[in-house]
DNA sequence: GTTCATTAGATTGTGTACAATTGAATTGTA
DNA sequence: TACAATTCAATTGTACACAATCTAATGAAC
């Protein structure tokens, strides 16, 4: 702390020079850092169904729209073939899902639940509320911010055209 | 598509019947989905420093606390060493930071700007300006999520004890 | 119909994240 | 002062993320 003010001090700076470097005035730090922490309480519940996180979001694509290509997937989730391949090849390891190339278009990979696919839905069904419970905001203020994320993620995924 | 549909009747149970686990209810999705889509839009303008976005927001407490502990470093970022150790060792090696035991207590690891990780916060400065042109929120939007992304943060920091 | 560009996934390599364990240094306590 | 408990960082192993590249399949143009 002292190291610091001595050091800036010699070189005629200080972190006041540059409001905007500091972690503080971020925005997109609290997202970040938000981010994991709340994913970190998805943890438990997910590990005693033997799901990661992104397993767990890539289910409920799924659950929505089985047989859905990696393409599709990967649009949904905003996650490229690098990550997919190898979380669905381990999915289909654990007897989640199959993979089967469409007939049609063989460059297309197709992902279907399996039987014990479907039914951890059931299995999962409580995690929602069982997350909800330990996000501390009210709902008008889950609301808002569920709203601001979409706006901004909404903006972001047009900027790609 | 049809598909789903056709499986999902056979079952006799619908997506419809765990709202709860549709992707599109989620609160941490968006979180955890914008938290990326905003980091990749750094990822131009650190590329060009050579800096990855743990490594630039490591930086930016550094630039306040020099000499900060590897702890503390951890603390701030919500980042233990498992991930931090092999970081800053490859920052040091880049020569943006010097690794020295704490004399007074050898467990401690402490953490100092070298001359050119100094130097790289006027190289950063334009960072913070470009990605704020780049987020398509408004002011009031930006400050809204700030303070309940910040909110959030500090409700589930406390959660830990 | 052949060729060229495009598309969808897979692969490779780098860099986080993070749980769990280890090991050295320190602290608290009898 | 021994010595058990704690603390801090490093290590190990697993799983993403993602850029870059590769390959096979398709589609479009001629």
């Amino acid at each position: 702390m002292e190291t610091q003010e001595i050091i800036t001090e010699t070189a005629g700076i200080t972190a006041e020079d540059f409001p905007m470097l500091k972690l503080e005035n971020q925005l997109c730090f609290p997202l970040y850092a938000a981010s994991r922490e709340v994913i970190r309480r998805y943890r438990p519940f997910l590990d005693a169904l033997d799901l990661t996180y992104t397993q767990y979001i890539a289910l409920m694509v799924l659950w929505e729209t089985d047989g859905i290509s990696v393409k599709s997937l990967g649009e949904k989730l905003l996650l490229d073939s690098g990550t997919l391949t190898p979380m669905l090849k381990s999915m289909e390891q654990k007897g989640l899902v199959e993979r089967k190339r469409d007939g049609k278009d063989e460059r297309v990979l197709r992902v279907f639940l399996t039987e014990e696919g479907r039914s951890m839905q059931e299995r999962a069904a409580a995690v929602p509320g069982k997350i909800a419970s330990c996000i501390p905001l009210n709902t008008e203020e889950a609301a808002a911010l569920y709203l601001l994320l979409y706006k901004l993620l909404a903006a972001l995924k047009e900027e790609k055209d």
